[in-house]
RNA sequence: GCGCGGAUGGUCUAGUGGUAGGACCUGAGCCUUCCAAGCUCAUGGCCCGGGUUCAAAUCCCGGUCCGCGCACCA
């Protein structure tokens, strides 16, 4: 047995291994036999397992470990959610082509830098090519000028139309988070309107990238696995401790901006303590994520935290951190950590009917002296008509505002630029002695939010090895048993009536144990081995005529003693996958030892 | 969206203006008492659409897709 060498940083490693993928059905591109479309894979029978258990391990971690409920929302939302969320303004770029050499540049930037106009994002289309025309402006790459050239608007968003015609706009998500977001108000009554709680979602994400690249790095159908983690920011503290003596691998934005910065090895507690994390919310998500990608097969020497720099953080975050994994020399994302604050929630109670707020009650009530008003619609009705109300709520703000104005004989109030007088006497004027039991607080939000993809491509590219067996070249994937597609194969040593009974029997005695088991009798036993290694299933039993005589001399020793048949005590090989080693193990108790090992209640070793 | 380079069985690839070979894989059989062995047989391919030509997988144009760079990544 030779010594496995990592596979090394050069390209050569993801060539191989999307080949890998394609030949052994892991991932490859979509609707091939119509030319493909770019951007869109499909996950084959080794690649859909692969990712069903590792969206199983993360909503065991992030959802029942850590008790917060896991919700499936809709993929399609219809345009309110999206003019709420800022993906409908924000998620858009101006776009404009030159005629002469093509180059597409931002719109909004050729007129920020050469005019004095500031947020030019923010400006209609019409406005902005009028700009680049009395301006004259020019391409940036060949000084063609570009007065004329129309300016395109590209959103990232997938459109659609929700039912017949074009009325109601919909659009798939371009992240979960949104659904769970507006689904705050009811979500909060399943957690009894207690803080802190957390939702939690898998599934599928869309944007429509202009150029899709690096295999299923980056494509224009994702999954992701978010956690929305709402809190209290003045009273809710995470439990730091139990994650203190995590040890981490941080690069933060003072590093990346330094000359000589690096990475610095260091543990969430003294980070927190330093300052390097300055959310303690985010210090803990990651000190849990850290743990959870190396227990599903992430290399740690390949790992690290990442801090936004200051000018890629989106609008909401305060800070944010990324889970970055190494391929091929390459550091790609693979999650992000973001203290998101309170924007989503107030977005969606400023734009919707519903309130996204928790009411949040005082250990002793309190008793405030308030200014109210009750005033007399008799009065008010027939004075303003339509307006009655307007009028209404305009007295009521100035009376929380201003009770002063409420001095004289007569209130002013303004209503559409034109200034009213109302009688104090009609606007039932009031200063009260109130209870306050507590108060609406809207909470903020930590989102742990995971590219599964990524995961996936990460965790097969990591487990990547190549090695030599008895002379002999061979290429394994050192998957985790708890995510590997298949756990074990099973073979008759060869093609024998007697063996494959057998060995059929024992697959049925496997799968009856929740195992995911493959049958193979094709081909030489080193093939099937080698098969079976290059999908990275862990284990591999094989039935042989040791197996077929223990069984018989069983039968012989039991019908001759005229006792009750004793327990079986025929043995089969074991074959671990990373070591080739073999062991024979009782059949009788095989289905119940692998589901140990799989557990990781017994090592393969100590058998 | 632009530029450069690619596209031949499931995978990797050779190839020429006269419609294609190889290797691996896969399947059947033989052999075989534990690591891609050997033998026989079999399945299976020139990305799509135009053009030039007697004839195009090959040359030209357009498209699609892939890789890389630019741009983009709320």
């Amino acid at each position: 047995m030779s010594e496995d060498t990592a596979a090394d940083g050069d390209a050569a490693t993801s060539e191989k291994l999307v080949e890998l993928a394609k030949r052994r059905g892991y991932f490859f591109q979509s609707s091939g036999a119509y030319g493909g479309v770019g951007g869109f894979y499909t996950f084959g029978p080794q690649g859909a397992s692969l990712k069903g258990n590792l969206e199983d391990a993360w909503r065991d971690r992030f959802a029942v470990a850590e008790g917060n409920m896991e919700i499936d929302a809709p993929t399609i939302m219809h345009e309110p959610v999206f003019e709420a969320s800022g993906h409908l303004d924000g998620f858009d770029d101006m776009l404009i082509e030159c005629p002469e050499c093509g180059t597409s540049s931002r719109a909004d930037h050729l007129v920020e830098d050469n005019t004095e106009y500031e947020d030019a994002e923010s400006l209609p289309i019409p406005e902005v090519e009028e700009v680049i025309a009395e301006y004259e402006l020019s391409c940036p790459e060949c000084g063609a000028g570009l007065a004329g050239v129309a300016v395109e608007d590209f959103n990232l968003m997938f459109a659609t139309n929700i039912g017949p015609g074009d009325a109601q706009p919909g659009y798939l998500r371009p992240e979960t988070a949104q659904g769970i977001f507006v689904e705050f108000p009811r979500l909060k009554e399943y957690a009894r309107n207690q803080l802190p709680f957390g939702v939690t979602q898998i599934g599928r994400a869309y944007r429509n990238e202009i150029s899709p690249r690096r295999s299923i790095i980056r494509t224009r159908e994702f999954t992701q696995a978010e956690l929305e983690y709402f809190i209290d920011p003045e009273t809710d503290d995470p439990d730091l401790e139990s994650v203190a003596d995590v040890e981490v691998s941080l690069y933060p934005a003072s590093e990346q901006n330094a000359a000589d910065g690096d990475e610095i090895e260091t543990t969430i507690g003294d980070a927190v303590e330093e300052g390097i994390i300055s959310s303690p919310w985010v210090a803990y998500f990651l000190g849990v994520a850290k743990p959870w990608y190396e227990a599903v097969g992430v290399d740690m020497d390949r790992f690290r935290f990442r801090q936004h720099l200051s000018g890629e953080r989106a609008h909401y975050a305060s800070d944010c951190w990324d889970a970055e994994s190494e391929i091929d020399g390459n550091w790609i994302e693979m999650a992000g950590f973001a203290y998101r604050g309170d924007y989503d929630l107030s977005k969606h109670e400023e734009y919707s009917d519903d309130r996204f707020t928790i009411f949040k009650q005082y250990d002793e009530p309190k008793t405030v002296e308030r200014a109210t008003v009750d005033p007399d619609m008799s009065y008010l009705g027939p004075e303003f008509g339509g307006d009655a109300q307007a009028v209404v709520s305009e007295l009521e703000d100035l009376a929380a505002r201003d009770r002063s104005a409420f001095e004289g004989d007569s209130v002013e109030i303004d209503l559409e630029g034109e200034t009213h007088e109302i009688p104090v006497e009609k606007t039932g004027f009031a200063v009260e002695e109130q209870t306050e039991a507590g108060e609406h607080i809207t909470p903020h939000v930590v989102e742990p939010s995971f590219g599964v993809d990524r995961l996936v491509y990460t965790v097969l590219h990591h487990a990547y090895r190549e090695d030599e067996v008895d002379g002999e070249e061979r290429t394994y994937l050192d998957l985790e048993p708890e995510v590997a597609p298949t756990f074990v194969g099973v073979f008759p040593l060869q093609s024998d009536d007697e063996l494959e009974a057998q060995a059929n029997d024992i697959v049925a005695d496997l799968r009856a144990e929740g195992l995911s088991v493959t049958y193979d009798d094709s081909g030489n036993i080193g093939r099937r081995y080698r098969r079976q290694d290059e999908v990275g299933t862990p284990f591999c039993v094989t039935v042989d005529y040791e197996t077929i005589e223990e069984r018989e001399a069983q039968r012989a020793s039991d019908s001759a003693s005229g006792d009750e048949p004793r327990a079986d005590e025929t043995t089969v090989t074991v074959r671990e996958r990373d070591t080739t080693n073999q062991k024979r193990l009782p059949v009788d108790d095989l289905a119940e030892t692998l589901a140990a090992i799989r557990e990781g209640d017994l090592e393969f070793e100590s058998l």
